[in-house]
DNA sequence: CGGTATCGCTGACTTTAGTCAGCTAAAATG
DNA sequence: CATTTTAGCTGACTAAAGTCAGCGATACCG
């Protein structure tokens, strides 16, 4: 009916009015909606200054100005950076943290009113959410070092098994159950694992582990549906494969299954080649590449 | 990973940020934001007042400074409506047409970069859109006349039959082409059809026609999935049946099909009782109802 | 017809957001 | 060590948004 670009344009609409309710809610606390969101933002582990300002798209003037009302109100504490003194951090008071857990009700109840609209639609309303927020930080994705054993690293795991699953009917959902036994082969120095961030919600990650003593084998390649076709794929693979050049290796293997089309394809146009089996099934893709 | 309620603040903070942008960028013609806002909700043949008032969610006070900035700049002309002379239309001059037509492009610009982030993905992200606007929407969703051959009641009959043919296997796809010799019945006085709207997406529709001096047949009730489970079913029913009150019926009949196990619920949890076959397969469910 | 409600306008005002130049202190650079 | 860069603060300002009481015109209702 509606063609696509009216179709953005009504949701605009909505969600601009909808969380212009949202924010106008975090008033009724007698401090302007700018206060609170930088109130909101600040951690109570500390957050330096330049992260909320970055986070708000702030000047830094104003940021300081709304900094300072918060200190005036006692809810933060400012303080410089004991790395690098120019530098500061705001820290919530105890009468912060507390401010801060009534903002934190407050949307909570927000968003489950949200949900409760959403009715038996609820599990696609948080997809249709996640999708959008994805695909607008597409360019602010960051990929950090994450133990094998964090949450997010468990998420991505199960994530990329279950698709396996999905994808290779030789695959039993016997690989489903993740014990992850050989944890300790993926971190530091026989190992890496990395995840990819958009915001705080993990969308991929690849993994690196020691064959020998030059060689090296990159495990565990995925990417969130949400996040896909957008080249991080590579951008992991290019990660993980500076990471193994760092730690010394000098060659890297790889192996795969021909029903994971996007990947083979995907390393092959990067410069990986085929290779002897080195591998029992479901693998029958076996791949190298000089780092 | 995240929960739920993460995962929505994610979403709100992101897109706040973008829509921010795409608000911005309406700046750079000289005009604040809020007279932006009201131009381009302006419709080229009139808008009252009030409807702008509730759109926007402005103040009486703000919203009739905006318009009266926008008429010493020559773009509005507002006027009594001649209905009732309290009420207020504002009107495009040409002036204000061809501006509106420059924030249009603007617009479509933005729109445009947002679909190309999506890349392949560009169709999934309309889809999470709409079902993000109607959902928050819920409340605001409105039932309408429409003309059967309308646009609006076109596609929505049109989902309705794709709809069958996926749900009953007894349906052909040539139900599919649409020439609907039949508009006449269902147009006033024998007949009504109404859609549901969301904004301005159709999401929803019924329609009557006459069977006899005093008996109706309710056909072609149809609801978008993203509106599914929300009741809207049940709005609809209610609409055409008190149409159907209204235009001196005293009974109704329907007939659906097993396989639409949601619309055999809603009739039957709302008064609808078994009666004998009156129409041929794929038909298997006939009921009716006392108006 | 008179009383009352509705609609939108105006004036006077406050609050919030945003901008910018100039400043200080600390770190980085060479 | 002098110079440059970086981080953030402050003061002075403007623009925009929002609030509220009161007003005039019109419609509605008995």
């Amino acid at each position: 009916m509606l063609d696509a670009i009216a179709r953005l344009r009504r949701f605009n609409r909505v969600v601009t009015r909808e969380i212009g309710a949202l924010d106008t809610s975090y008033l009724g606390r007698g401090r302007p909606l700018g206060a609170a969101r930088v109130l909101q933002l600040v951690k109570p582990e500390g957050t330096d200054v330049a992260e909320l300002r970055r986070r708000l798209d702030l000047d830094t003037g104003l940021l300081s100005r709304l900094l300072r009302a918060l200190e005036t109100e006692g809810l933060v504490h400012v303080a410089a950076d004991p790395d690098d003194r120019r530098r500061r951090i705001a820290r919530l008071t105890p009468a912060g943290f507390a401010e801060w857990q009534v903002y934190d009700a407050l949307g909570h109840a927000k968003a489950q009113a949200v949900f409760e609209n959403a009715g038996i639609r609820r599990d696609a309303l948080i997809e249709a959410m996640d999708m959008i927020a994805t695909v607008m930080l597409k360019e602010d994705v960051e990929i950090r070092d994450a133990d094998p054993l964090d949450p997010a690293a468990r998420a991505c795991i199960e994530a990329y098994y279950k698709l396996l699953v999905e994808a290779v009917p030789e695959c039993s959902p016997d690989m489903l159950i993740l014990p992850l036994p050989d944890a300790e082969r993926y971190r530091s120095p026989d190992g890496a694992f990395l995840v990819a961030w958009s915001d705080d919600l993990p969308i991929g990650c690849v993994s690196l582990r020691r064959l020998g003593p030059k060689l090296a084998e990159v495990k565990r390649l995925w990417v969130h549906p949400h996040a896909r076709g957008q080249g991080l794929g590579l951008r992991l693979m290019r990660a993980i494969e500076a990471r193994a050049r760092d730690m010394g290796f000098s060659h890297a293997k790889l192996d795969t299954n021909t029903n994971l089309t996007a990947a083979v394809g995907l390393y092959s146009s990067d410069g990986w080649s085929d290779t002897e089996p080195y591998t029992s099934p479901p693998a029958n893709v076996w791949m190298t590449k000089r780092l």
